[in-house]
DNA sequence: TCTAAAATCTAAAACGTTATAGATTTTTCT
DNA sequence: AGAAAAATCTATAACGTTTTAGATTTTAGA
């Protein structure tokens, strides 16, 4: 009767088809519920057989049911990414995509996508994911100023992070750029090229990162001692060509104007065709996700979007949120740097 | 004892939290399974039951709890989309996931995101999908000639579509580029223009796409009596300032070279690129998903690669194989037309 | 009207997990 | 050595669903 045999007198266990805790139950003698608890390191088992019941799992490849683990814990092991229509037309959101995907292969959660529409309201699948218990938590990737999704979530206790901060930022976790560093980044070092007169490419929308943007950039000028306008009027999530035919009429109506700050790589664009129909030669300054521009169209300088780390961070920080609602949100910038700066 | 009164006389049921199959069941005083089989539209339920109890479901807003229909079941109810690490860097990425999982709104099933790094294992994710059942079924993004991963699926019999042909293709579900016919659209379009002398940059690898694309090319070229080299020795998914310098090369090496055809944005921006730094004029012909890169450089003709349309077809396709295991694999190509002709 | 068949429903079990409460064993204290 | 306390384990139940087999009711047939 030493404990040394006790392990294997009833192993006969057919084991056939995907392992569970019955089958390691059988081959430990232990009841199910003593390798579950063992499992999840419960306070109340033995560290011998929280070991060998370890072992056991290894060797057979145990990985838990999900299903059972949702119905019975309630958790949906899920974070689901809200995809807004206008985001799937820009290139760094693949990469978000995968960075968070990623990033979660290190946690029991699988990320899905949930999209919507231009024409739904932003609001439904938000609440389909809080009322039915979709997901665990969501990440939103593009938010406004007041989005009524976030007040929603805070309301709920639903845990989230974001991608952009909002008026209520404090109170969630997000990832955003440096807008503001970035607008004195960009005024700075157009200025230190000679350039005099600078416009801002900003949307008049509820979206913080204008703000912030038009905030950095209006200091720095001063600073610099450069003029600054800000072109809030050209609705910079339209179609390439109106954006272009937009900036083309405003550079008419501002003959001084020597350089163009825009927020996108996408405006950048539209903004360098906009100049050169307008027989302009304007220096533009974007930010970018994929730093191709500058190859494209030397005329445009970038700062480097790291939606990469946007990503791995919201995946980390959505994962805190979960394992510990009462802390602090994780809150994370990217500050741009001179090694963010494409050049060439 | 009217049995307009009958289904009233028990709904003193607390309807607290999620309503679910009991709900249902106690304020329609029928048994679960009755419930069940009434929603599933089962034979052996009379009509009048059925509607009541459809109409009770509606009222409450009953939505099956997904965790027990995964648990008796075995159905995951989630289709993953396996994510190359390469094709996190293509623009078009975004659009194709978000149009699968936009089509997939109108089924049960959810849509999640599998990337893998470089450095893995392709064969990996699939495995563990399969092994674990992760999903019910995967959508491979970019496949090659003789893809592994394609053989085990159709060796497990795990229903799943490709995005690209393979050359076990007759036995699974796909969307595809005509990338033949864009090769010889090409051509012609270039050829048309006055051009005599075309490269084509495609990729040695076991990929089908460069194949089908030399085809229609060559055919092409023969028809209407120009030259067409084809460029192999350009690794088409390196770093961009390496296509660059690799064309710029290549140029060298032919100097009547006077266009030059790619199969992707990113490369025809590059062959661009190449072509200035080695000072000679060529036409650009590619292939892009966003319809902007002819507005960069107006050197660069393309063709739309419709990546909304990919992944609805996608998503539809694999959603049959899963309601009709046996049935014949639905298989789409996009084949160009003068419409998807990007000019300005 | 009585029996057989068809129609319609219900009871019980199971999927795999974890939580609660209780049972057993071991250790500690006097 | 005996009793109390601590440590460690097990039995039972439940999450929500669907399937199987069996029970009941209704209809049809003679």
């Amino acid at each position: 009767m030493t404990d040394a045999g006790k392990n294997t007198d009833t192993n006969a266990a057919q084991v056939t088809g995907k392992p569970t805790l019955k089958t390691i139950s059988k081959l430990s003698g232990l009841a199910i519920p003593t390798v579950s608890r063992a499992l999840s390191d419960a306070p109340d088992i033995s560290e011998k057989t929280k070991k060998k019941i370890r072992e056991i799992a290894a060797e057979i490849g145990y990985v838990p049911n999900r299903a059972g683990v949702r119905l019975r814990t309630g958790k949906t092991l899920v974070i689901s990414l809200i995809l807004a229509p206008d985001s799937e037309l820009m290139p760094h959101t693949a990469q978000l995509i995968g960075s968070i995907a990623r990033a979660l292969r290190e946690t029991p959660y699988h990320l899905n996508v949930t999209p919507y529409l231009p024409d739904d309201d932003p609001m439904k699948p938000i609440r389909q994911i809080v009322e039915n218990r979709l997901a665990d938590a969501v990440i939103l990737n593009r938010t406004q100023a007041d989005d009524p999704r976030v007040a929603y979530l805070l309301e709920k206790q639903f845990p989230f992070a974001t991608h952009g901060r909002t008026n209520m930022s404090d109170r969630h976790a997000y990832f955003d750029y440096d807008n503001a560093a970035f607008g004195d980044f960009a005024v700075r070092h157009l200025a230190a090229r000679g350039r005099k007169c600078i416009a801002l490419l900003a949307p008049k929308q509820d979206q913080l990162y204008a703000t912030h943007m038009i905030e950095g950039a209006l200091a720095a000028a001063t600073d610099c001692g450069v003029s600054l306008t800000v072109l809030d009027d050209v609705d910079s999530d339209a179609r390439i060509d109106e954006i272009r035919a937009a900036i083309a009429l405003r550079l008419k109506d501002n003959p001084d104007v020597d350089a163009l700050i825009t927020a996108s790589g996408v405006a950048a664009m539209a903004a360098a065709a906009g100049a050169k129909s307008a027989g302009r030669e304007v220096d533009i300054f974007g930010k970018e996700a994929t730093s191709i521009l500058r190859f494209c169209n030397p005329n445009i300088l970038t700062l480097r979007e790291d939606a990469a780390r946007a990503g791995a961070f919201l995946a980390e920080a959505v994962v805190a949120a979960l394992n510990d609602p009462l802390g602090a949100p994780k809150q994370g910038l990217q500050v741009p740097s001179e090694a963010d700066f494409n050049l060439a």
